[in-house]
DNA sequence: CACCACCCCTGGACGC
DNA sequence: TGCGTCCAGGGGTGGT
């Protein structure tokens, strides 16, 4: 499922590599998926691909020149998007490709999304994509600092998994990262965000950019659906310390991991590294022996 | 306003 | 082998 860092990793592989090409066609096989106007030009055909910008979990292409300039792309559970190389390129896409670019040297990046939770909005410039969408998400993941993090906390009661898991409150995490910071961090999911200390946010930001930064590096997580344009697997997954080990002894202390729900998402911790008061207890206190990441 | 349950959708895992 | 059932979950919406 991608979060940001499989989207980031998204992001620099369409960057390094469309940068400057033309889109000469663009095939729509499912219209429902685009919302906004629908149109092969809307969609940014014939045109120069000038760049992609991200903010949390969303992607923008953006094409030179005037307006209709920015699609932005939301993969969802399961979205894809494939670069195919002129020795590919006449294959039959695989089954739910929504869409497709045709580049200008035969290479041409198709989209797909079996579960269609994503999806593709078009709109006249990157401006109308930020007010119109990006405006109402927080801070991305990877620049928000922690005094803007405590800050959106402490205003809500709800449990701090839940608060994460908004992209209102900050933009990029999911049920997976999120899992692994708060491990990490050594924080229940269920206790209540407005509880967080300014201290518990530093670290929080500290451990989020370590923990997002070398899952980028790695490629993302690959638990079933991601891949890179090039159809790898990312490697993240090897890094996890407790999402999709419930069961498993936790790495820090041996206990079996639990799960429990919060906000209608499979929670993985540990009931002991976790403690619910922290925040009672020196920050400082004992650290783990964890794996580096 | 804040928060939560529900729903969308498909493929994979699992049981019989 | 094959079929049925359950489950995964981001985010929008409507209800409490």
């Amino acid at each position: 499922m991608p979060e940001l860092p499989e989207v980031e990793t998204l992001r620099r592989a369409l960057q390094s590599r469309l940068h400057g090409h033309r889109i000469v066609k663009v095939d729509l096989h499912r219209r429902d998926i685009v919302r906004g106007p629908a149109t092969r030009s809307a969609l940014l055909k014939g045109r120069r691909i000038d760049g992609f910008v991200r903010h949390g979990k969303q992607l923008a292409m953006l094409a030179a020149g005037g307006p209709p300039s920015c699609v932005c792309f939301h993969l969802g559970m399961s979205g894809t998007m494939i670069l195919h190389l002129p020795s590919t390129a006449g294959t039959p896409p695989l089954p739910h490709t929504h869409a497709i670019w045709y580049l200008d040297d035969e290479r041409a990046v198709h989209f797909r999304d079996p579960r269609r939770f994503g999806g593709i909005w078009t709109f006249p410039d990157i401006q109308d994509l930020q007010r119109s969408r990006w405006d109402a998400l927080g801070p991305d993941a990877l620049a928000i600092n922690s005094a803007t993090l405590h800050g959106r906390l402490r205003k809500t009661k709800r449990a701090l998994k839940s608060a994460l898991l908004d992209q209102q409150c900050i933009a990029g995490l999911g049920n997976i990262y999120i899992d692994e910071l708060l491990f990490r961090c050594r924080l229940h999911p269920l206790i209540p965000a407005e509880n967080l200390q300014r201290q518990h946010c530093t670290e929080m930001v500290h451990t989020m950019r370590k923990l997002l930064r070398s899952a980028v590096r790695a490629g993302g997580s690959t638990l079933r659906d991601h891949r890179d344009v090039s159809g790898r697997k990312g490697q993240f997954q090897e890094g996890h310390l407790v999402y999709g080990r419930a069961g498993e002894d936790c790495a820090a202390c041996g206990l079996a991991l639990r799960t429990i729900q919060v906000a209608a998402r499979t929670t993985v911790f540990c009931n002991r590294c976790q403690s619910l008061r922290r925040g009672t207890r020196a920050l400082a206190g004992h650290r783990w022996m964890l794996p580096t990441y």
